[in-house]
Parts: C-alpha cells; sequence; structure tokens
DNA sequence: CCGGCAGCTTGCGCTAAAGCAAAGTCCACC
DNA sequence: GGTGGACTTTGCTTTAGCGCAAGCTGCCGG
C-alpha cells in the first residue's frame, strides 16, 4: 500500500527530487481520501484545511462570482497538487474543487506546510513552480479573452483538455471525463448555446463527434489551425 | 547609500523578515539601475538574467501575441518583486516591462536565486506568496472578461489602478502616472474607441476627470458601484 | 419497459461593442 | 512660435454572439 503510494507519488514533479526516505517520511503525514463522482473536494470561502495530490480521477475547480456567475478554473488530473491556498497565505480557498469522475487524493493538514517546508527547501521551489506554471496558464487564458474570437478561444479549450487529459480512441482523441457543454462555456467566456453551434458546424465538417458529456477530436491538426485564427 | 537602500528594501513584503544583517548582505549582490521614462526593462522572450525590485517609479508589464495584439499584464509600483521568471523555472522572460516613469530599480542576477532561497528560506516563502496573489488577480481578471460588460470591466481597472497608485488631489484621487486610453483598453480586453466612449460618458456625469494621458477618479463610490452592476 | 429530466440543438431577433473613418486638440520639439 | 505627430473624440456601419424560446434525445431510476 504504502509503496503503491509513493510509487505515483513520484511523478508528481513536485515531489520529484526527494528521496525514497523523504518521500516515506512525507507520506507517513498524508491521508487517502476517496471522493465519489460529483462530490467536492472543498468549497470556495471555506477554510483551507488542506492540500492535496490527485491519485487518480479527473477534478474541476471552479469559481463563482458575488453575482452569481460561474467559471471554470481548471481541470486537475492525477499527478497535480492542488489546493495549496495556505502556502500562498490564504485563509480560505479561492475556489471549489469538485470530483468530475471517482477520485482518490493525498490529503495532508495545512499546518504541516511550514514544517515540510522547512524540513524539505525542495518543496517550496517546487511548489513555486507548480504556482507559476498556473500563473503562465491564467495569463494565457487571459490574452485568448482579450484578443480571440469564440471560435478560436473553444479550439484552444478543446486542444488543452486533449493534451491534459486524452485518450486516443478510434477516431481520434478523447476528453477523458464527462463535459458538458456548459462546462467548455464556463471555460471559455461563453454560453452554452454558442458552444453548442459551434460543436455542432464542428461536427459537420467532421472535425470533432460529440455527445452527451462527451467530446472527441476527430482532427486537432484542423482545430489547431482554427485556434490560430486560420480557421476563417 | 546603503543604509538608503536598506530602509526601502525593508518595505518590499518578501524582505519584510529578514534581519538587517542579512538584508545588508543580499543588497551587497545587488546594483542599481536606472530606467529613463519609456525604456524597457527587459523584453518578453529574452533570457531571464535578473530579478528585481522597483525602487522608484511605476512600470507597465505587457505582453505581446505572435499575432501582434498586446495586453498589458499589469502595472508594477515601488517596493514589488517582479521579473522573477527564472524563479518559475522559466528561461525566458514571458512579458515585457516599460518604465511609464524615470524609474529605478535594484537587480540581481538570476543565476543567484538559488543561493539566496537556500540561504534564507523566508525567500521563498515570500516569493510564492507574490506569485499566488498574482494568480488570484489573474483570476479575478479572468472571471471580470468572463462575465462582465466592458463598462464593469473598465470600472474596475480604474478602481484597481486607483488603488495602487492613487494620489490624493483637489477634486479626487488621480492615477500616478501616464496613462492612455489605449493603454486601459489592453488592461480590459476592448478598444481605443469604447474606453474612450465611456470616459467621455463619465466625465459628463462628473464620475472621472480626463486629459491626455490623465485620469482623476472624483466619484470613486459611484464608480464602484458600476464595477459591481449597479450601474445601468 | 417506461417516464421524466438533464443535457443538447436550433431558430430568431437584438444589442453591445468592434471596425472604420474623419476630425479635433494638445504637447514636444524644432 | 509654429508645426507635426501622438493622443483623443465622435459619428456611422456592421456583426459576433447573447438572450429567449421551443423542441429534441438519450439516459437513469422506478
Amino acid at each position: 500500500m504504502a509503496s503503491l503510494d509513493r510509487s505515483i507519488v513520484a511523478n508528481v514533479p513536485i515531489f520529484a527530487s526527494l528521496s525514497p526516505d523523504e518521500l516515506d517520511a512525507i507520506l507517513r503525514d498524508a491521508r487517502s481520501v476517496r471522493y465519489p463522482k460529483d462530490g467536492a473536494v472543498f468549497d470556495q470561502g471555506t477554510e483551507a484545511h488542506s492540500f492535496f495530490v490527485l491519485l487518480h480521477g479527473h477534478l474541476r475547480v471552479e469559481k463563482t462570482t458575488p453575482q452569481g456567475q460561474q467559471i471554470v478554473v481548471r481541470y486537475v488530473s492525477a499527478g497535480e497538487l492542488f489546493g495549496v491556498a495556505q502556502a500562498m497565505a490564504l485563509k480560505h480557498y479561492p475556489a471549489t474543487a469538485i470530483a468530475v469522475v471517482d477520485s482518490v487524493a493525498l490529503a495532508w493538514p495545512s499546518t504541516l506546510w511550514p514544517e515540510l517546508i522547512a524540513k524539505f527547501p525542495a518543496l517550496a521551489a517546487g511548489a513555486l513552480q507548480t504556482v507559476g506554471s498556473r500563473l503562465q496558464d491564467s495569463q494565457a487564458r487571459i490574452l485568448e479573452l482579450s484578443s480571440e474570437q469564440v471560435e478560436q478561444r473553444v479550439a484552444h479549450a478543446l486542444l488543452r483538455l486533449a493534451k491534459q487529459a486524452g485518450r486516443k480512441v478510434e477516431h481520434g482523441v478523447e476528453i477523458d471525463f464527462p463535459i458538458s457543454r456548459q462546462d467548455v462555456a464556463e471555460m471559455t467566456g461563453t454560453t452554452l448555446h454558442t458552444v453548442s453551434r459551434i460543436l455542432s458546424a464542428w461536427e459537420q465538417q467532421g472535425l470533432v463527434e460529440g455527445g452527451r458529456q462527451r467530446i472527441v477530436l476527430r482532427d486537432p491538426h484542423k482545430l489547431f489551425g482554427i485556434a490560430e485564427g486560420h480557421g476563417k
């Protein structure tokens, strides 16, 4: 059991530089938790009691405005560190994390973070890198929202999803978890209706293949063209 | 000279927890550089040779798409850490930093970062916090771009600018550096024309007072109302 | 096996804001 | 003190994509 944990955790970039002994020491303080599909791992605004590494499954991280508008911040896949609010000096989680399929995560009490980085300075560097790459992602998204048309943004979003959680299937690459038109809309700053229209049009052209909470990319290369603006 | 530096650097959150001796040690490796108005501190895509703390002045950080579209990522004010690409494991600066007024910064060679955080673990924690708060900002901006109308976004942008770099003047709060309509457009994902129209309308109602590269907020409270959507 | 509902599609009209075009206006520099 | 260019304003036209509305479909639970 413990060795299973160690082997999967070894692939987490933030833990990669640690020795097996160090890994075991860190894993001693973790507990493994199971989240059923549609279960919340944590809720926006609640106290940031833990930080996590996802062992298995997929999470949707979403954020709601005071006015009730909702956006999808990102999806978390196995091996990723998440819920590190405390490390950024936040008392409360700034977003909600929901399991989109049955999932399993390792959880550490947030209070342990300071000792852990004191004992393993590489952890701090790793966390900085994790947060840094998320910052990059966010800024790329701001650029997209500022300068691209909806069609390009949807293409970009699908390509990113395929890269992060794509599974090769017979006719292309399928997003490896249930995702609705509404979810895509909340990732791209548009509406359910517009996403549906775009996907329908693409399906006509054989670029994608759809279904209820299912998206398969049949021609990623052409989609990439659309994302880059050569589509129109 | 050194003591002047130490006193201003003591206000930088990331250095706040260090003792005077430690501060002096860190400052020994820094050089102070002057950037004239409109001068570049670093350029997007170039090697990330240094990281910086701004001592005096204001910088505009901007990012350009492959297609040539440009956005303003943020403004940097005195006391802020910036250019920490290397800490996030980036080889190249992901954006360009331009002095919008004559400015002075402390610069350290990026290569020093690993030793510095090894010697002063608080630095890593501080950097994590800095990057974390930028991530928060970025995500707030994504939310705005996804869910708000242009008018609300412009109101939010002005309020943020006023908070960060506002100077009390007779009739309100003035943004303390030259900023064009174009700049505001690039902060809010809209066009020069739309910003100009909005500001003109607000000027009519006495909410703001304009001018060439000059913006004064005369009624921040009402602007806040617009930002929250109670405007219309 | 069937009913109902969550998720999806599609048509239509509307509007916010972009694009285009043409004048101001102010400042800096000669 | 004048002149050119950068910055701004403003009118008009166009359009992407939103909001509303109605109907469809496939899945899950009974």
